[in-house]
RNA sequence: GUGGGAUUAGCUCAGUUGGUUAGAGUGCCAGAUUGUGGCUCUGGAAGUCGUGGGUUCAAUUCCCAUAUCCCACCCCA
């Protein structure tokens, strides 16, 4: 029997996972800066918050959940994005009374089972922001900050935002049926899945992908400009916070999101990079999430980075990550010196210096050849001469050049190169 | 759920119009005289030719099924 990583999974090795801590590392840091804390929650959950949380209609909910009952019967489900964990927690621990807003940021795997592709997987990275508690549209253009000064750390070059206004329950059910009484005599034109779409949820008509259909949607009715009073007045002031702060963007009448939750503003990032799964960041709005999923009506906003595209991203526009970090020193061992380079070894190692050292009993040479594969800075040869002076010569393997050190002033040599 | 392409050594791939011991490059291990790597040379280990059936005297090669990978539809990160 011969094992394999589950389909849609796959495993990640050094020095790849090198550029994986990066991310994280950086991701973590421009999150502080804007206030934001960690939140670590569990990787599954009841199944209903998913059900109530992310909406009974969406794709996610009705074909792509990971869902299996526990042997205490419990249907539990592993979870398919971050926010309804979140949400979650922000009730269940009361957070409603901590200073607001509530900023919260995480890096963790979701799980969704559909088929494989360029960039889509069915255990995947997402990173993410929840900043709960703020209505405005300050927040929001906060954060759509915070993943710009994000990409920029990163170095990536260009990152093109793209933002739009879906309305809140109230204006859009107007819209609603504006779009329908628009599109019912284009009808036979669409696709064979926009017409389920025109009863089921015909705001997915427009961004349907077929061209026919994009044809016909060119002219039709957007949200965006069939807001209410307030959505519009949200959308506005989010465009000057957005200006404001000198953040570039267009408005995508076409953006949707599949999740049900979202009101108001919704906003991608996409590139041209990660096949046709484009976008790299996506998230919104969610003014009514937190009642549903049993809190006080609270208004929040948030979003999901997908960290393989980011890192698909990054490659494609030949962005070097920092390398994994190598060794500074290999104790090579000449004679019978197994125990003196240990001790010096682990020496080193309390120190706070990367070291390595023979464990195979192999020739000084091929000892050698593995601390120039291996990307080590210096070596150092313990034989019958360094242990009967107590120093020896530390050969810097870029240069070639040797220099006569005391072995027990090591730690102070190395740390200081 | 639906299509198309792929699957031969750790990795990247040749190959067999069906025939006996299946190849290369790279990587790995070792050696090229005594305690010093990257270049070069030599040698070695490593494959049930994805898996299961079928056709055949004979299958890695032809047929069927299945799994996995890649790409696309759908949808999303």
């Amino acid at each position: 029997m011969k094992f394999s990583a589950p389909k849609g999974t796959r495993d990640l090795l050094p020095p790849e996972t090198a550029a994986w801590q990066h991310a994280e590392h950086v991701f973590g840091d421009v999150c502080r800066r804007f206030g934001y804390g960690e939140i670590r929650l569990p990787t599954f959950e009841q199944t209903e918050l998913f059900q109530r949380g992310v909406g009974d209609t969406t794709d996610i909910v009705q074909k792509e959940m990971y869902t299996f009952p526990d042997k205490g019967g419990r249907s539990l489900t592993l979870r398919p994005e971050g926010t309804a964990g979140v949400v979650r927690s922000y009730v269940e621990n009361g957070m409603a009374s901590w200073p607001s807003p509530v900023r919260l940021y995480y890096a963790i795997t979701a799980f969704r089972y559909e088929n494989v592709q360029k960039g889509r997987y069915r255990e995947f990275h997402q990173f993410g922001c929840e900043a709960i508690g703020a209505a405005g549209p300050a927040i929001d253009a906060e954060l759509i900050s915070l993943l710009q000064l994000f990409f920029a750390q990163m170095g990536l070059a260009e990152t093109k935002l793209r933002i739009n206004s879906i309305g809140c329950p109230v204006c859009r059910e107007a819209y609603q049926a504006l779009l329908r009484d628009w599109l019912k005599p284009h009808l036979p034109q669409l696709c064979d899945n926009c017409q389920d779409r025109f009863v089921r949820n015909p705001l997915r008509i427009i961004d349907c992908k077929e061209t026919r259909c994009q044809a016909v949607t060119a002219q039709a009715p957007a949200q965006a400009d069939h807001l209410c009073a307030d959505c519009q007045a949200h959308f506005d002031g989010l465009q000057h916070q957005l200006n404001v702060l000198g953040l570039s963007y267009v408005i995508d009448r076409r953006i949707v999101r599949g999740l049900d939750y979202y009101t108001r503003t919704v906003f991608e990032f996409v590139s041209e990079h990660v096949g046709t799964q484009g976008t790299i960041c996506g998230g919104g709005r969610y003014d009514g999430l937190i009642e549903t999923v049993g809190g006080a009506p609270t208004p929040g906003i948030g979003f999901a980075l997908g960290v393989e595209r980011l890192l698909m991203e990054l490659d494609a526009q030949g962005i070097q990550t920092p390398p994994a970090p190598t060794p500074v020193l290999f104790l090579a061992i000449a004679g019978d010196h197994e125990d003196e380079a240990r001790r010096l070894c682990f020496r080193l190692r309390q120190a706070g210096l990367a070291v390595e050292t023979d464990l195979l009993g192999r020739s000084l040479k091929a000892q050698m050849k593995y601390a120039g594969k291996s990307g080590t800075r210096y070596v150092l040869v313990l034989g019958d001469d360094e242990a009967a002076s107590g120093s020896g010569r530390l050969r810097n393997l870029e240069t070639r050049a040797e220099t006569e050190v005391r072995l027990d002033q090591l730690e102070q040599h190395l740390l200081e190169a």
